[in-house]
DNA sequence: GCGTTCGATATGTCTTGACATATATTTATC
DNA sequence: GATAAATATATGTCAAGACATATCGAACGC
């Protein structure tokens, strides 16, 4: 039974995981997590451990961050930036593009 | 006792209820979580459950966000601006390292 | 049919997290 | 310096639940 404050972040793993091509057992090879456990943590049947969360975010190339809760907007804005191909490599603050964006939640 | 993997995270959340001057019991009386499992966590003698992070980071006004690697230089320069130029309304922000190590590594 | 590959489920084990208590640490009074 | 009270953090016990192993049935191709 997770909370609802991890929906976001569940959604954000499976999402990344079919955006990669990967099956859950592929995940679970790769993050020692297993199969059983990541359909449970998908289907929102658990509340699993931070160290969990870690490992298959870091198998998609993820990284769970604190966010001050001001720098929320800003961070999600160069998150879906990112997401739709801009490379962000030309200054760390040069760009905090608006948030307008469509539906291509690639990453969180 | 927890992963190397939370290190980062925990320390976070340590450092910020210090910065709030908050003890233990406070952030324990408004997050619910009790007291002495604050003091494990922030001992890093358990691998305490994501709902229980969120929780303690929303008291501390930080949020949990799974950011792509690619993207994570250019949240941290935000964060840190942030801390910077802006002071929250009642103490420092500005101890609020990220929470992320820096292996970083190719897209995949 | 047989063998794969996919996600979902069953049962057993190990650890978190809740509760109560113990141990500092600080401050005050004598 | 000793004692006590108030505050802050740490530890012990045990039930609820996360995690592990094995298995299930569905969908696909051979």
């Amino acid at each position: 039974m997770a909370t609802y404050l991890l929906d976001q972040l569940i959604d954000t793993l499976k999402t990344a995981r079919e955006a990669r091509g990967l099956s859950q057992r592929d995940l679970s090879a790769k993050s020692r997590v297993p199969q059983s456990h990541i359909s449970k943590i998908e289907n929102g049947a658990v509340d699993l451990r931070t160290s969990s969360l870690v490992e298959l975010a870091r198998v998609l190339d993820l990284e769970l961050v604190l966010v001050p809760r001001r720098a929320v907007p800003a961070v999600r804005s160069i998150v879906r930036g990112l997401a739709r191909g801009q490379r962000g490599s030309d200054g760390p603050l040069a760009a905090v593009p608006p948030a307008y964006s469509l539906d291509d939640e690639e990453d969180g």
